[in-house]
DNA sequence: ATTATTATTTAGTTGAAACTAAATATATTT
DNA sequence: AAATATATTTAGTTTCAACTAAATAATAAT
């Protein structure tokens, strides 16, 4: 049994791992709002359990029973936002910090109640794949709104999930996971992006579009 | 903000006090399978915050302060558990130990959508009643099966909710609250009660007939 | 009314996970 | 290549909530 912090240190590693090849020390103090220093501490015990390799300096990365174990805690907290979205309609920029708290004290027993209640889906709310029972992630294969051409027409397929003010904003623009977009003109020297989408034309900002994963439509 | 250990504490508090005067430190250590030491301490940090008045040897009552809290998270366990039964179908022996974890984990916005999406229900599926907003309680004049004579019909109003065991024994005999049992006698000696209840006839031991509170029927 | 039993408290430890401050390694600039 | 800046680690503290063992108070039994 790992403690409520080695879950959590365990999700937050595999999701800077999903953008970088190793995890810094402080990307994940950044991302836990915690002090260098403890994280070092928890990196050395979670080697200890084989979860992680640790090398002084150099970042860590998962050994494979240290993935299963941060995939079966993504899937509680995905599955908890989605099923928190659907069958209580909490707003999508609050489902993250609402499936933060619940997810440690979610058995087992009752993630596959919700799982089967849910009809067993693929992404959450903000998009993000929800691992398997065993593990398996189907990622789709995405790049940055940010970096779309103009002319170009994209499917919204993921957004960043920690900025409630940026949910806020994208869905007053119904930009959710599986809408279409119709990139009409890129500004240049990091200006904004003007699109077409859900038949609103809109001008969006290049950090918002940085944060929106997108694939070409079909 | 009070720590989850402190919030268990008061909740079980509140429990002991349901059934007895003062809640004595053995009572409370029982309860929550803790060294009676670790209760002394935990009471004198809790009397300090006027959460309850705290005399030593004497046990501890709450503080007016101390039982609106307690009734917050008392609310908050038992719309959890009538949520696990009827949103997700968790056996009424198992919500107990699901909602225990899931308790500390619940904001006051998911608690109130969860309140609404049942429509504000008054008691949770052993019977217990479930605090208002407000914190009022209203809970039905009863008392113990066992104390029942032979000849009387009553009502089922509450049932014990710790022992999974008892609770799926009592579920196979369908004496759900709001049950309407005959006792048709009452065996001397500590002896069982003979009942019959939706047209079964039947035998209850008398530690199970002490579990469980009835009404006369209306 | 002593004595024995049980309950409660005190005192001192332990372990987990955070912290700060200082030291050291790595990366970046000039 | 040396100097500076940044990242990481080490060392030592702190806080919380548990623990054990021993002391003390309250209750029950003789």
């Amino acid at each position: 049994m790992l403690s409520q912090s080695m879950e959590n240190y365990l999700k937050v590693i595999y999701e800077v791992l999903e953008r970088e090849d190793r995890a810094a020390t402080s990307a994940i103090a950044d991302q836990m709002g915690v002090a260098s220093a403890s994280v070092t501490a928890m990196l050395k015990k979670l080697a200890g359990l084989q979860l992680l390799t640790y090398e002084r300096y150099q970042g860590v990365r998962l050994t494979p029973a240290g993935e299963k174990t941060a995939l079966e805690i993504v899937r509680h907290h995905r599955l908890l936002e989605l099923y928190l979205a659907e069958a209580l309609d909490v707003p999508w920029d609050r489902v993250h910090e609402e499936a933060e708290r619940l997810e440690h004290a979610l058995s087992d027993d009752l993630e596959e109640r919700i799982a089967t209640a849910l009809g067993d889906p693929k992404v959450d709310p903000h998009g993000s794949p929800i691992p398997s029972r065993d593990g398996i992630v189907d990622r789709v294969d995405a790049r940055r709104l940010s970096s779309v051409e103009a002319g170009e027409t994209v499917t919204v397929v993921e957004v960043a999930d920690r900025d409630p003010d940026l949910l806020r904003y994208l869905g007053k623009l119904e930009m959710f996971p599986g809408t279409v977009v119709r990139v009409l003109a890129v500004e240049p020297f990091q200006g904004p992006l003007v699109l077409r989408s859900n038949g609103r034309e809109f001008i969006l900002g290049r950090q918002a579009a940085d944060e929106i994963q997108v694939s070409v439509s079909v």
